[in-house]
RNA sequence: GCCUGGGUAGCUCAGUGGUAGAGCAGCGCACUUGUAAUGCGCAGGCCGUGGGUUCAAUCCCCACCCCAGGCUCCA
C-alpha cells in the first residue's frame, strides 16, 4: 500500500484531493514522514512504520512546494530554451533558486522571469505527475548523458561524497550499492526528467502560488573558478494569501531600507568622489552616530573599561608579528612606502590594544584590564559586497579587549554577556539567540585552552539564558566565538555583537603578567564588539525603526509649529524653553498653511511636533502632537510637556512608528 | 572580480535619432492658516565618463566608472 492509497482509505483523516479553486495547499497532504523520512505520498509502505502526513503549511510542506516549483522552473526554462543545461535547484529559507547554463551562452534577463512564469502556469495546469524512478550510476548516468552538472552530482553519489549534506539537489546512497533517484513529469507536449533526491508533490496541479524574483549570477559549486551559471531565485507558498503576505514583507523590507531612508531623512550618502563604501554622514546622520558613540562611551566607563586611543595606519610590521598579514592580507589595503618602511591602513584594533597591554610589565592586580575604543579600522572589501552602512570599506568598531587570568575568565564572559544584553536591549530587542563557535579542524594553540575557553563562553550563555546552538568546527582559527543575533521590529535576523577567546595573539606578542607567586604568566585576551560596527548598526537600527528613531535618538526630537503669525513670539519662547531642557529642538515659522508644515514634521518622523495658536499664548500651553497618534491633545501646559520628554528621552523610550499613509 | 538590471533636475521617475519632461524639494509673490499637501510664477540638466557610427546621438555601437540584486568573501 502506498501512503497515498492509505490516505483515500483512511476515515479519520479528511483527504482533500488536491488543491481547492484558490489553490490553497495549507490543509492539503503533500507528502508523507514514514519512520521520520520525508518521501512521496506514492512512496510504498512496506512495513510496520510510523507515518507522519505533511501538509503544505508545514515548514516541511513549503520546503516541498518550493522544491517542486524550481524543478517546474527548470522545466519552464528547458521547454523555452531547448538544450539549455540545469544545475541544481533547492528549496531555501524564504523560496527557491535554480541555476542554469543556456545555449550559446545565452542569458537571462528580467523580460524573460515573465514568459517563465508563463510556460509554469502551462505546466502546473497540465497537471503532470512527478513520478519517481530509480537507477544504478551507470543507468543514471545515461539518462542524463547531456547534462554534465547532473553528471557531475552522480559521479560524486558514486564516490560516496555526502552529496546529501551539500544541498537538494541530490541523489541517495542506498546502503551498498549506489542508486540514484529521478523525477520524470510527463507532458502533453514533451516530458521532463531530472536527478533529484525528492520528494516532491503528487503532480504540479499542487502547486500555483509562487513568483519568479531575480536574476542572478552564480558559480557552479560556489566555486568562482568553475562555470558561471545563470540563476533564478523565486517564491511558493501554499496559498495565495502567504505569498501575497510575503511578497508584502518584501515591500515593506524595501521601504524600511537604510539607504533609501538615509536620502529620505537626509543622513548619509556615498559620494562617488571619495570611493564605493566610504560614507559621509550629514549633520543628522552625525548627530545621531554622535549620540550612539557617546551612549556606548558612557555604558563602557560605567563598567570598568578604560579609554585607549590608537592610530589609522601603522607599520606593515605590526601586522606581520600578529599573523593578520599572513592571513587576511587580501581584505587589507594595500601597502604604502614612507621613508623606507612599508605601512598600511589598519584593519582591526586588536594588535595596537596588545601595545597598550605590553607598554610595560602588568601585574595580576590590574587584571581584569578591560581597553576599549571606537576605533576605525579599514578593510579592503570587493565591489560586489558592499551594502550602504551594513557593508562599508571604513567602520568604526565599539572595540574591546580583555585581559584576564585564568581564574578571571569564565566570570569575565558571563558578565560580559549579560553587559551585551543590557545594552542591546536598550533599543527595544528582546528576541536573541546566540551561536557557540568551537575549534575547527584548522586551529592554534593547546587543546586544553580550547575546551577552556569553550566551556567558559557556553557556561556565560547557560548563565544569562539566552537560546543558543553550537557550530561545532566553526571558531576561527586561533579562537572560540560568540556570536549574538537579534530579531528585528519585521522579524530579520541580524548578527551583531561578537565575543571571541583569542588563544594566538597573546603568545604572539609574548603578553604576560606577574601573579601573586612573583612568576610570569600569560593573561587570556577576550575580543568583543556589541554594535559590530557603529555605521552597520545604524543601518540596522533605521530599518529596525524604519526611521522613525526613539526620542533620545531622534536628530530633531520636537517641533514648534505656530498656528499663525502673531503666535511666533510665543512659539520662540517655546522654543527656547525646550532647548534650556536639553530638547534638540526647531521651529517652523508660517509661510505654509499649517496642514502642510505638521505633514512636513511628520514625514521627517519628528517625535513631538507642538502646534501653539492663541488659546496657547494666553494660558502657556502647547498643542501635543504625538508621532504615532493622529489624536493630538490641545492645551497641555507647557512644564508638564517638557516634564514627559525630558523623562522619556532619559529613560530611552518612546520608539512608536509612524502611522502609515 | 563575475552574471543580470540600472545611471536623465537635489529626490522619485517618464521620454525621444532632430533645441529635454513631470511630481516633490528649492527660490519669489500672494495667502495668515488649530492638526498629514494653498495658489500663481521662477529657476534648476555635459541625459554617468570617454570614444565610434551618423548631416545630426541623451537615444544606436564599443570601452570604462558608479549604483542595485546575486555568486564569492566576511579576521
Amino acid at each position: 500500500m502506498t501512503g497515498r492509497e492509505l490516505l483515500e482509505n483512511d476515515s479519520e483523516i479528511e483527504y482533500s484531493s488536491k488543491v481547492d479553486k484558490q489553490g490553497d495547499t495549507s490543509d492539503v497532504v503533500l507528502a508523507m514522514e514514514i519512520d521520520g523520512e520525508l518521501s512521496d505520498l506514492a512512496t510504498a509502505i512496506t512495513h510496520d512504520a510510523t507515518i507522519k502526513f505533511v501538509n503544505g503549511s508545514s515548514v516541511e510542506g513549503r520546503s516541498i512546494l518550493r522544491h517542486s516549483t524550481a524543478h517546474v522552473m527548470a522545466q519552464a526554462v528547458r521547454d523555452i530554451w531547448p538544450g539549455a543545461k540545469y544545475a541544481i535547484g533547492p528549496a531555501t529559507e524564504d523560496g527557491f533558486y535554480y541555476d542554469f547554463e543556456l545555449p550559446g551562452g545565452a542569458h537571462f534577463t528580467d523580460a524573460d522571469l515573465g514568459r517563465i512564469e508563463k510556460r509554469m502556469r502551462e505546466i502546473i495546469k497540465e497537471d503532470q505527475s512527478f513520478a519517481r524512478e530509480e537507477y544504478d550510476l551507470a543507468e543514471g548516468a545515461g539518462l542524463f548523458s547531456d547534462q554534465q552538472y547532473k553528471l557531475e552530482i552522480i559521479q560524486a553519489v558514486g564516490e560516496n561524497e555526502s552529496v546529501v549534506a551539500t544541498g537538494d539537489e541530490s541523489a541517495v546512497v542506498n546502503g551498498r550499492n549506489p542508486v540514484v533517484s529521478v523525477y520524470r513529469n510527463m507532458g502533453v507536449h514533451s516530458d521532463f526528467i531530472d536527478l533529484c533526491r525528492g520528494p516532491h508533490v503528487p503532480s504540479t496541479g499542487y502547486l500555483g502560488n509562487f513568483k519568479l524574483l531575480r536574476v542572478a549570477g552564480s558559480y557552479w559549486r560556489g566555486d568562482e573558478n568553475r562555470q558561471q551559471l545563470q540563476r533564478i531565485y523565486g517564491t511558493a507558498f501554499e496559498s495565495p494569501d502567504a505569498l501575497d503576505d510575503y511578497l508584502k514583507r518584501l515591500e515593506e523590507a524595501e521601504k524600511r531600507d537604510h539607504r533609501r531612508l538615509g536620502t529620505e531623512l537626509d543622513l548619509f550618502h556615498f559620494p562617488s568622489e571619495i570611493g564605493g563604501g566610504l560614507p559621509v554622514f550629514h549633520p543628522k546622520g552625525a548627530l545621531i552616530r554622535t549620540i550612539l558613540e557617546d551612549f556606548s562611551r558612557q555604558v563602557h566607563l560605567s563598567s570598568g573599561y578604560l579609554p585607549v586611543w590608537t592610530p589609522h595606519v601603522t607599520k606593515s610590521t605590526l601586522y606581520a608579528k600578529s599573523g593578520h598579514l599572513e592571513w587576511y592580507s587580501d581584505s587589507m589595503y594595500p601597502p604604502m612606502e614612507m621613508e623606507g618602511a612599508e605601512y598600511r591602513m589598519k584593519p582591526m584594533n586588536c594588535p595596537m590594544h596588545i601595545l597598550v597591554y605590553s607598554s610595560r610589565s602588568r601585574s595580576y592586580r590590574e587584571l581584569p584590564m578591560r581597553l576599549f575604543e571606537l576605533g576605525t579600522v579599514y578593510r579592503f572589501e570587493r565591489s560586489g559586497v558592499l551594502h550602504g552602512l551594513a557593508r562599508v570599506r571604513g567602520l568604526t568598531q565599539d572595540d574591546a579587549h580583555i585581559f584576564c587570568t585564568p581564574d578571571q575568565l569564565p566570570g569575565e564572559l558571563e558578565s560580559l554577556v549579560g553587559f551585551v544584553l543590557e545594552v542591546l536591549t536598550t533599543f527595544g530587542f528582546d528576541d536573541f539567540e546566540a551561536e557557540l563557535s568551537t575549534r575547527p579542524e584548522k586551529f592554534v594553540g593547546d587543546i586544553s585552552d580550547w575546551d577552556l575557553a569553550t566551556d567558559a563562553l557556553a557556561s556565560a550563555l547557560s548563565a544569562a539564558e539566552i537560546p543558543y546552538r553550537v557550530a561545532e568546527g566553526e571558531g576561527a582559527f586561533y579562537a572560540p566565538k560568540i556570536d549574538i543575533h537579534l530579531t528585528d521590529a519585521i522579524g530579520r535576523r541580524w548578527q551583531v555583537s561578537t565575543l571571541q577567546v583569542d588563544l594566538q595573539m597573546p603568545a604572539r606578542f609574548g603578553l604576560s603578567y606577574v601573579g601573586d607567586d612573583n612568576e610570569k604568566h600569560r593573561p587570556y585576551m577576550v575580543h568583543r564588539a556589541l554594535f559590530g560596527s557603529v555605521e552597520r548598526f545604524m543601518a540596522l537600527l533605521i530599518e529596525h525603526y524604519a526611521g522613525a528613531f526613539p526620542l533620545w535618538l531622534s536628530p530633531v526630537q520636537v517641533l514648534v509649529v505656530p498656528v499663525s503669525e502673531s503666535h511666533h513670539d510665543y512659539s520662540e519662547e517655546v522654543l527656547l524653553r525646550l532647548k534650556e531642557a536639553g530638547l534638540r529642538s526647531d521651529i517652523y515659522l508660517a509661510d505654509e498653511p499649517l496642514g502642510a508644515r505638521i505633514r512636513k514634521g511628520k514625514l521627517e518622523k519628528v517625535p513631538y511636533i507642538l502646534v501653539v495658536g492663541g488659546e496657547d499664548v494666553d494660558s502657556r500651553t502647547v498643542g501635543v502632537n504625538r508621532r504615532g497618534s493622529s489624536q493630538p491633545q490641545r492645551g497641555v501646559p507647557l512644564e508638564d510637556f517638557v516634564a514627559e520628554a525630558v523623562s522619556v528621552a532619559s529613560e530611552r523610550g518612546g520608539s512608536e512608528q509612524d502611522r502609515p499613509e
